[in-house]
DNA sequence: ATGAAAGCGCTAACAC
DNA sequence: GTGTTAGCGCTTTCAT
């Protein structure tokens, strides 16, 4: 910047008024240093900018993977949204779950270039990790119980779970089972909470639930066990990549699909159309969710002020497609 | 941190020393100071650090998209190797990949906080983006022309298409017909032009290809046409994604796979052992892809010397599932 | 409209 | 083994 400074005949305070696009330089002033400054290469430097500022113009964001399509396009959306504030997005997967790491990805971030902290936030271990941010740094959760210490930005999971189940009761099948996501996973859980209620209020007894872990194999699994039981005609899938895994299986199976079974997922994938029979399953509008986040965030950085506790619920829509159909009493 | 050193009656050096865990300090003292710390609650400041040093411990990652698988685990590795290093990602998704657009992430880029960039090279679009990373600035570009002025490191695209072809050949398919991803993708054009090669010199004419955008949609368009020709036996596509596309189309029209028709995809996706019929596919090694991109640039970032221009090619390999079988002779 | 001075928090270099 | 000094590149006063 000095050499800038030099080179246009003129102090670094001027050189750093033109750079930041202060009003009060002369216009004939403002073109020399423009040109001083691209035919000496100049890049203002965001380490120095920073010191000074205490804006890193970065957001943080924590995730356990990146292999899941749900939490892909939640990343993709706060990136987006984050972009256009012109803020970037500074990443650290944690690489393996345990309380340990979780924590260490706490406090490595804690100490990290970012204004602000969205945690994607997977697992019930999370409770047991040790995380202060720095006093005064904005955190938003997404996808989790809603009485953690920050604001929540969430799937409606609950009455997403409830629509899937109840679409099956509609089509007329005496009751539904459900291949659940991990144990430790919230938004798990709540999707299990909600079908079970929604059969409960249905005064329906409750099927024993199988517990996968969002993989399409463990889907396969479950389905294989399913496909013996002649009596299941209707199963509700916690992810779209389970609710394949149980179509692959009934296919095998000869079992037809809506004909002697229904299936619906949950987060309608762009595949999840093309899957034979395309899938009925549960829209989750992650895009929303991410975007929701994001603005959370920067209202809270812009202001300086603690963003309000506040639980965000972005609804759901069912989508019917052919995997399910009404239900057709046994031979 | 002068608070801290006024707290534990040292200097701020000592406080520093501890801080970055060099040994010469007294064991008594170094304790002095950790409890001090962490009675104030000290954090570093990294844009402090970083500008001091010259290092911000993050290397910058430029993708078009996250929404497709293989950037997506590409993007994980990355992460994780850098992780590994200390590192963290600053992600710059660039919105809509206009050139205009493309420069401008470029440019924002250059002037962010990172070491090093990776460019996750998909389009012909990035050849007319004028960009000019800090003179010193390592950069490693994935998925592209080996020409570009970068080292890269790529998937071995042609060896994966061939291996799909010839898979095809050897089952004594006539020919092989190709749903190609999109004109401003390399990988696809890599793909699409060995598929060519290996028709080629089999002595087979080459047919009309068929041109996706890489999404299930564009795949079940396409298959929809190639159902209607019965002379079609055998199709490979150049992703994963619209080999389900294609599927979906010859179920609508009730063409059997494999019996009728063979069909083979090219990313290998979690999923796709799980599509109706499991998939026959070529398995990218995306891990090992970003695995690599980051050692290289790390090591770059580390001796401060540029890395050599050079170009790396993971190999793939042919996963055979029920999507394909040997050609039989159409009634 | 422009410049001079001060200092953000940290660490490398050199004392002692 | 520890303290002192200086300065990284920038921006925020306060003068002019």
């Amino acid at each position: 910047m000095a050499d800038v400074a030099r080179h246009a005949g003129v102090s670094s305070q001027t050189v750093s008024r033109v750079s930041n696009g202060h009003s009060n330089v002369e216009e004939l002033t403002r073109q020399r240093v423009l040109a001083s400054m691209s035919e000496l290469g100049y890049r203002p430097n965001r380490a120095a900018r920073a010191l000074r500022s205490g804006k890193f113009r970065s957001i943080g964001v924590i995730m356990f993977t990146l292999s899941t399509a749900g939490n892909m396009s939640t990343l993709e959306a706060i990136g987006r949204e984050a972009a256009l504030a012109g803020y970037s997005i500074t990443l650290l997967p944690v690489v393996a779950p345990t309380a340990g790491d979780v924590s260490g990805a706490y406090n490595r971030l804690s100490e990290q270039a970012v204004d602000g902290i969205v945690i994607v936030y997977e697992s019930h271990l999370m409770e047991h990790a040790a995380f202060t941010p720095p006093t005064g740094m904005p955190v938003v959760v997404i996808d989790s119980n809603p009485d953690v210490a920050y604001p929540v930005v969430d799937t409606d999971q609950q009455q997403g779970a409830r629509a899937a189940t109840r679409h099956l009761l509609e089509l007329g099948h005496p009751t539904v089972h459900h291949v659940a996501g991990p144990a430790n996973s919230f938004s798990a859980t709540h999707r299990a909470e909600a079908w079970a209620a929604e059969l409960g209020e249905a005064g329906i007894r409750v099927p024993p639930m199988l517990m996968g872990d969002w993989s399409t194999d463990s889907g396969y699994r479950h389905g294989l066990d399913l496909a013996q039981n002649h009596d299941v005609t209707a199963i509700f899938a916690a992810n779209d990549q389970m609710a394949l895994g149980v179509m692959r299986a009934f296919h095998e199976v000869g079992r037809d699909i809506p004909g002697d079974v229904s299936i619906v997922g949950f987060d309608d994938l762009e595949e999840s159309s093309s899957f034979w029979p395309p899938l009925t399953t549960v829209h989750q509008n992650f895009a929303q969710v991410g975007r929701l986040a994001v603005q959370l965030l920067l209202a809270s950085i812009d202001t300086a002020e603690p963003i309000a506790r506040s639980s965000t619920l972005v609804p759901t829509t069912l989508v019917v497609r052919a995997s399910t159909a009404l239900h057709r009493a046994t031979p």
